[in-house]
DNA sequence: AAATAATGACTGACCGATCAGTTTTATTGG
DNA sequence: CCAATAAAACTGATCGGTCAGTCATTATTT
């Protein structure tokens, strides 16, 4: 019979991620050991391996957790009417997200595992996953968009798609390394792209009324 | 008196690196083992140190051997008359480097740094002074487009080209994965978004007489 | 023979994972 | 309500294995 409810053992098991996450945005993985953990999380040597069989399953298990996020944001972005509004939002969300001080952890432990998803196949699987969750939304909105005659036909959307994330991607990248990224201009920039090379006259109409929220 | 030339030191600093970067791009820097290095290379354990202090120092090694490519394929961008021409050839060469079989090695391995940087000074360093002879290049490209006219005075030449980069960099992600990426419709995408949103109408000349060209 | 280069067995430090023992708590029986 | 009990949870010292770096010795060249 268990002692603890199931409720108790998921604030342990997250108690031990969260421990886990510092450890890694500080350290990285590798020269993390089991044993900062420990000491990060409060729990004991035994415990840990209570909870997760092996540091790698620590790992995969962060990655996982990555994707509930996306999935909310991507939601929020198809909800809108206007497909011109869902993406400018879902940009918006990804930018906030690039800057938001309590997500540094999970920027640097993230680019750690973009690393580690080269040679690790259940870490590429979950990056992969959650780049194809957003993709998948940015292509949707982008078919929704050609439907209503606001976004040009002869645009690609998963080409489309993959570039807008590999901006951001990149965006994460300098930022996170410290570099002196003017965000506000590249946003600007990025923004200009969509407008003049992805949009039509009717989808321009769209974008300039949202001009004002979309900053 | 020294027994070999400083010829025969550098082949043999190379074979070293060369192993070096086949051992980072399998395995990741830190499952590579300095016996892994020696196993690739050829040379013995003690040979190893008297080339490298520290297995640190192979890493950083190879971080600074990329800036010469770099260096090479800028000074090539520069020469081109018309800026325009000169910011295609980048753009080009760099989707080149982004499918060469030859340089698989040098992309993992090169992601692996990416990651490295977050903690280590030296590769973080030798990241940022790479991604700022790239950018150093685009934005005198585009003041040298502003100054003909071609490219629209409102862009911003730093911000413009960290964009770019970032773009380029998680296409490296993507590529680099494994993923499925139509390289041919990227780039379409990332030529129409430069002809779109940054270039005068003297620009879109240039540009259309180099179509061909830049495809 | 003297200086330099190369070698590879070795070592001390470290780390992921384990497990025998301890503590906690729900349930049971009086 | 209070022991008694047993199952589950927790602990941390320990261990087998690994690895970066060393150094006494050997080889090569001038």
């Amino acid at each position: 019979m268990p002692k603890i409810s199931e409720a108790q053992r998921e604030t342990r098991r997250q108690q031990i991620l969260d421990a886990a996450l510092r450890c890694f945005s500080r350290d990285g993985f590798h020269n993390t050991t089991t044993a900062d953990i420990v000491r990060e999380s409060g729990v004991s040597q035994g415990t840990l391996y209570l909870y997760f069989a092996t540091k790698e399953d620590i790992i995969v298990a962060l990655a996982d957790d990555r994707h509930q996020g996306e999935a909310f944001v991507n939601a929020l972005a198809q909800q809108e009417q206007d497909p011109i509004r869902g993406l400018l939002s879902l940009i918006e969300l990804h930018g906030q997200g690039l800057v938001d001080p309590r997500r540094i952890d999970s920027r640097r432990a993230g680019i750690q595992g973009w690393a580690e998803a080269l040679r690790n196949p259940r870490i590429r699987a979950s990056v992969v996953e959650g780049i194809s969750i957003v993709r998948g939304a940015i292509v949707r909105l982008i078919e929704r968009g050609q439907a209503t005659g606001q976004i040009r036909p002869e645009i690609d959307p998963e080409a489309m798609a993959r570039t807008l994330i590999a901006t951001f991607q990149g965006l994460v990248l300098q930022v996170t390394w410290g570099e002196d990224v003017n965000l506000e201009g590249c946003g600007q920039v990025m923004r200009d792209m969509i407008r003049e090379s992805m949009l039509t006259d009717a989808g321009r109409a769209s974008f300039d009324t949202l001009k004002e929220f979309a900053r």
